[in-house]
DNA sequence: GTCTACATGTCGCTC
DNA sequence: GAGCGACGTGTAGAC
């Protein structure tokens, strides 16, 4: 069971020494705090006074959060260093929250303190995420016929010049397949990016024909006024079925949790 | 003052009543739970039980975060709908924040809740970013003599196939100057991005000559090397520089907070 | 460290 | 609302 610390209405000398022990510790802390905040680093930012939510986490993680918003107004990755000292002066706590690369830092003025949590939580449950496009893509090679005909898997994540070919087919008259996947609709950057691999392609091939294949649940117009133009092909591809087939084989495989390993 | 509520150790009938209560309110929430959680939409994931840390806040965004990492495990956005109820079968709190469009759930299934926060923030202090790249932009197509040389603006984001053209210029001898801006270190995408824009152009304009420009602090050596290839060029910019001007075009126009609009 | 591409990306703008 | 490009994007993998 986590064990939690509260503590309410501290002296901001008092917190300065919580937040030390917490930090120290390893302890999961939860403030609310009225403060500014500054950041600079690969931009910069100025957050004017106003009572937030700040988190830092046991890998000293660090997020300051307003009242709405699903995301941080300012925040720091969890390589960070974070220093807690007293501004006698102004008398206020700052916080200071550092990274080393890219160097960036974020500041905290702190002039009231009216909550501090800390706790010490267990969590040692696996993740599991479904669905990916890497997930579509072995599926795909295994079960090219999803594509909709009759086709040879040659090779995955091929590397040609500017990069990565997702599937690399034959149909059954030997032209070359080349599949780009997309999880979610494509769009023009999807064609153009399957555009740049099978003219990267023929550079090395001649005059042999090759195909290519978007493979997405949906494509926009734009993408596919593009695609026709450039007698590029899309097939649909069914999510639903895709994740049918992962499990399927993953069963067979007996493993246990049929998808992926879990980011602890 | 921030008007802040702790409840500890609570019986899981109650906690469904003050996280009721709470959200009802839209007050901001904070909970220490023993959960487990699922989603679905436009991915599928599952965390296997363990503590978390939860936050509600006053506008529906929906935070579970882990005790490392700083981005949340799962999350909902602001427009997210939440439900709170009890499982009697299983004796569980159950979490449900939905999304309309896409159309996304997040199920949190609380078997223990060591803590819950509730809290009223006042935080009316405004943001400001600084140096974007709008803004070394907007420093540049005004004194486009940053840039080293005898330039006229002639366009700001100017369209072309493609894309949009960061800024348009004429040089002293009449050539079209065309400048791709990069905030941090140019890289080779930079480079291909600005000769996509001018062999777009090319069509348009027949022979006249073209000049291209990567206006950077920076520039990456394969990055460099393909400008060389292409007979582009590189213009190191100081964002200090940039930012003076910046400043001081904001006092010129009596704007009392130099920069950009806050979000409230 | 740079290049490449994915992400429940999210954000903000235009049409 | 769809489409599209930028972001303190972050993240993972390859070289």
């Amino acid at each position: 069971m986590a064990k939690v610390n509260v503590y309410k209405d501290l002296d901001l000398r008092e917190a300065v020494e919580i937040l030390r022990e917490g930090i120290k510790s390893k302890k999961n802390i939860y403030v609310i705090a009225k403060c500014d905040v500054e950041y600079f680093g690969r931009s910069s930012s100025k957050l004017e006074e106003g009572e937030r939510q700040i988190i830092i986490k046991s890998d000293g993680a660090f997020l300051i959060h307003r009242p709405t918003g699903h995301s941080p107004v300012n925040w720091q990755p969890e390589t960070s260093y974070i220093d807690v000292s007293f501004d006698e002066e102004e008398e206020k706590v700052i916080i200071k929250a550092i990274r080393a690369k890219p160097r960036e830092t974020v500041i905290v003025r702190v002039s009231e303190i009216p909550l501090i949590i800390t706790s010490i939580l267990y969590d040692y449950g696996a993740f599991y995420m479904h669905v990916s496009e890497r997930e579509i893509r072995d599926v795909l090679a295994s079960n090219p016929s999803l594509l909709g005909e009759d086709l040879v898997t040659i090779d995955i994540e091929k590397k040609v010049e500017p990069g990565f070919i997702d599937l690399y087919l034959r149909d059954k008259r030997g032209n070359v397949v080349v599949v780009e996947i997309k999880r979610l609709t494509a769009r023009v950057d999807a064609v153009r990016q399957l555009k740049k691999y099978i003219e990267a392609l023929k550079k090395h091939m001649g005059s042999e024909r090759i195909r290519g294949i978007i493979a997405a649940p949906s494509i926009t117009s734009k993408a596919n006024e593009l695609l026709l133009k450039e007698k590029l092909e899309f097939k649909q591809i069914n999510l639903k079925v895709i994740l049918e087939y992962a499990k399927k084989k993953a069963e067979r495989r007996g493993i246990l949790e049929f998808l992926g390993k879990g980011k602890t």
